[in-house]
DNA sequence: TCAACAGGATTGTCTGACATTCTTGCAATC
DNA sequence: GATTGCAAGAATGTCAGACAATCCTGTTGA
């Protein structure tokens, strides 16, 4: 027998289930930065009691998802720039890291995965739903980063790109950002199909680099 | 006035206390690896009821400091040495990066605050108080990371680190390594304190190189 | 020896309650 | 008119107690 096989069976509890739709709430940006979240009435809409909300809260504020300030209760982040800003920099050190990685490493089927998912995101691109693109451009990477050896680095990933959700739909639905969003993610690919570390590497941060780019532009605007 | 001076005073809650205990708890290595946490006992010892201590729990479930399996409740995780690699190698990734930038950006007054810590690691090292080794190291990094100029970066180092707390104490015992591990960090001071970026991250990607062999080979007489 | 089972221990979840703190609107004062 | 002070209402922080579901363990029976 394989000597770390997880077939423990995880029962959903209704705390697990709090957090997810909470997760999901709050990605597809149905709470507005900033506003406040009230428990008794998150209790009523999820119908649970208030103990199992308030844990579903403490585990979202140590993902750092929702802020929880004494006696004023939970609430949305509203991201500053500069925020935004630091958390696009160790994106870019995690995910420039990982593609390369991944390059070197991953198995020719994860590879047609990856095309798989290429291609969805040019469907999606060429539509104008920006929740999709959002979406596919999301499965794309976290492909690479499940191929990159390194599950911590995933890990920290992920929580990194949850708590910017917000500017990504944003800054997608700018004129032409998913286009050339496109052209730059199958240089990605290709470098990684190619098996080229270094193509990879350079690859993923030039498009980081233009994805933050377009994020500041939809903020500027915005403001 | 500053716009984002932040004169909120934090009422201490109760929940805060029980994370903070909790967390200094794991650290001191009070819990066994693998040991389960019951509940009622903990609320016993800590002077809290169950829904509080649940809410600190699940913060530090988030925070990956313990396990909780459904049903079976929490408990300390062992870690096995792949996790162990996995986290150092995100570490790197990020404390190379850290060490690099603050050299070029850190003030006057910081790089005496850092000599000052390396100090106290050298007088711990001199000593046998693995304990007082491993605290007086964690002061010396966290005065590079808070000066790196990139707040996420830091808080998701602390979060890494605090995660191998339980191998640090151990490969600080070893014969001789806080010996050696004063001569890397004092080469790292230096290339900071010549403002050298380059040289920094080429110390601090030493340094982090010989702390995991460290802590590998303290791992490896154990087992 | 091994399988089924019963009992206790522990967790998951809820209801209800109350003190403390924050918010907000209104009145009073300068 | 602007500011201060205050009081009512709302929301949070925290606790106690309860009960069903699940897990663990030792015993019984084949």
């Amino acid at each position: 027998m394989p000597p770390d096989l997880n077939l423990r069976i995880s029962p959903r509890t209704v705390q697990q289930e709090t957090v997810d739709k909470l997760r999901q709430a709050i990605f597809s940006g149905l709470f507005q930065p900033g506003s406040r979240l009230v428990e008794s009435q998150l209790c009523l809409q999820l119908g649970v009691s208030r103990p199992s909300l308030r844990e579903a809260l403490r585990s979202l504020q140590a993902e750092r998802l929702i802020e929880m300030i004494p006696n004023r209760g939970p609430s949305i982040p509203a991201l500053s720039w500069e925020e935004a800003t630091a958390i696009y920099e160790v994106r870019e050190l995690l995910e420039v890291e990982a593609a390369g990685r991944c390059a070197s490493r991953i198995p020719e089927q994860q590879v047609r995965e990856l095309e798989k998912s290429l291609s969805a995101f040019e469907q999606a691109a060429s539509s104008h739903d920006s929740l999709a693109q959002v979406m596919t451009a999301a499965d794309f990477y976290s492909i690479i980063l499940a191929n990159c050896g390194n599950p911590v680095l995933e890990e920290v990933h992920r929580g990194l790109v949850a708590r910017i959700s917000f500017f990504r739909g944003r800054s997608m639905s700018l004129e032409g950002r998913a286009r050339s969003s496109l052209a730059e993610m199958r240089d990605i690919f290709e470098a990684i199909a190619a098996g080229d570390a270094t193509a990879a590497r350079k690859a993923a941060r030039r498009h980081l680099f233009k994805a933050k780019a377009a994020a500041k532009m939809s903020m500027d605007r915005e403001a």
